[in-house]
DNA sequence: TATGAATGAGACTTCATTCAT
DNA sequence: CATGAATGAAGTCTCATTCAT
């Protein structure tokens, strides 16, 4: 809708303090109105339902997730460098707001399963840009092209995920960007051209 | 409670087919309940709530899925082996079992953060077994010693969870064990010792 | 639904008097619920949902007037008698009770096209018993068989209704019964043969 | 209020078109504003609020409705003609104006109680027509002055009423302005002196 | 005059759980 | 042990109206 809006952001700010301090089932929208500053009828002027304010964090924080890391990654020579920029920054970004990463690893999981998919719409331009980064490595035979992509990509994202999950589940009291350089050598190990 | 009745297995069974064919959100307790071919109340004799039935159905299928992944294991010799058996009965066990892929995958995960967080202690007895089968093979040199037991733990998990639920998604439509030897061979290079 | 039992007919008899002391559109679930002193959600087992209170009312209620009319014109033996008692029996019904002349004649013609087209329904048997009553008197030579059954219908209906809302409108406060012979006798004279 | 300007008629007119097309309940103001062409405030700058939109449109078309069947009238010389012209009058008026209609017969017969006691008020000039009519009728000696002034014109408004109402119902398919003689006929021949 | 973004009260319905039988 | 009728708390969304510009 009016996506321009100040109110827009403020409301999906606000979504996901609510969610991240409250967990998805107790995140009424009146709440989310109180702490966005503004009536409950007005989420209603911005978003559909209470689903379309989900779905649009999801999208809005998803998409400046991945276009940064599309950034960094551009600047970046070949696909070794690259994929550890991928891992690094998909912890940074995380590690740096942490109510996003609660919101993103749990409360968003518990939605339905419509949800779920729309996630998963949302997801597919990172899915792709992994498998970019591995066919490039394919092409520079750093990585044995013989191995199925889908699969790398699901190790890969899986491995992240779970690591991220993890460590939000134990309330985040690691340092998550110290094991980047550790992964990142699992994946070129199990990946090398042999 | 009273474990050893016939309903109380009857009333589990029943909620997995329930979950898996109406999703998490629209499993009424009276559902459960007509499915099983008892009363409403009569769940209340054999669970303490809802979330009870959830954590024993998790318990209970949970447990068989891992002790009969422990029992194949036992039969090999080397850490190689076993972690392709535990790749291999992985995958066949939840293959075999269409509702309960559905339900533990996907429709489980939407439960509040309380049930996961009983959902993560169920798992921790197959969270060890990974370990184990790691630390036997880094004690007989095949994987790098070096590496962080609870990051290859989670990439591991992390990438067959990933993988599982990226095919029930996709409805189960393609065999999920052929791709079993490719994600060992990830493993067994990326683990391996330089 | 479940229509013998008890409750049944405490909730529309509740639904009755509540809409005729509060008004349609203050009459909320919980307020008929209080009255017929049964849990919000009992309604819920007796009834698919608001609106369903309000057309099993109707079909109730309606249902009882219109046989009981039926009943008593069965003893009379020709048209004109006939014409007089459904005229009587239609006064002396909503005479008898005021509370539903209030919520037939006022409340329930606020509802919605949908609930209105199911109350043309319910009426349908009554308008019949019209027709039928002016078909016999046409049939004796009473009536003038030249005339229009529609036309006559709606001109019967059309001023009993009237007559009643009016005599609502006016707080009930004369008595309608005294005017039903002369309304015969219009109607007779009107659709005298010449 | 203001209502010579031309805005007031345009929102009037705009609301007779916005309850004919989508009924009572789903004219929300905001959509009578827009067909109107102005902003939601400016409705508030010519009503004092949306039932005085609804009263203000009943005035206005009911006084537009009953000075024209005046003028008729006035040009007829007795009762008799007087009394079809009546009918004619308020038959084809409702033909040639569709929407209005609508909006009359069944829309707004689904506001409260205040609102159609103030219709009620408006119709009050209709009846004493009818009123007179009758009166005169029964000065010439056609009508029988011992009957009730008030039943022969609830008789006479309830018949007109719900025939007009039976046809829009049936979508004003067949042509109300042929059973105009008919209906004059039963009224004439209800009312003769004997 | 005119605008239109913002307000906030209010009600239907679901469903886990209980308890008298 | 088993039943199932009854309970009642709780949350999303609509829309008439206002008021700063």
């Amino acid at each position: 809708m009016k996506k321009n809006r100040p109110k827009y952001n403020q409301i999906i700010d606000a979504a996901v303090e609510v969610i991240a301090e409250n967990g998805y089932h107790s995140s009424q929208v009146s709440k989310i109105a109180k702490k966005a500053g503004v009536a409950d009828g007005t989420i209603y002027l911005y978003f559909k339902n209470k689903e379309d304010i989900l779905v649009s964090l999801f999208q809005e924080k998803m998409g400046e997730f991945i276009s940064s890391i599309e950034d960094e990654i551009k600047t970046k020579s070949n696909a070794k460098q690259k994929l550890l920029t991928l891992i690094e920054m998909h912890y940074s970004q995380l590690t740096k707001n942490h109510h996003l990463a609660i919101v993103t690893q749990l409360e968003l999981r518990q939605s339905n399963k419509e949800l779920r998919l729309m996630i998963n719409d949302v997801l597919k331009p990172y899915l792709e840009l992994i498998d970019q980064i591995v066919q490039e490595g394919m092409d520079e035979n750093l990585f044995d092209s013989s191995l199925d992509l889908r699969i790398i990509r699901q190790m890969i994202f899986g491995t992240l995920d779970e690591t991220v999950t993890n460590w939000v589940m134990n309330d985040q009291k690691y340092d998550l960007m110290k094991k980047a350089k550790e992964i990142h050598e699992l994946f070129i190990n199990g990946l090398a051209q042999k």
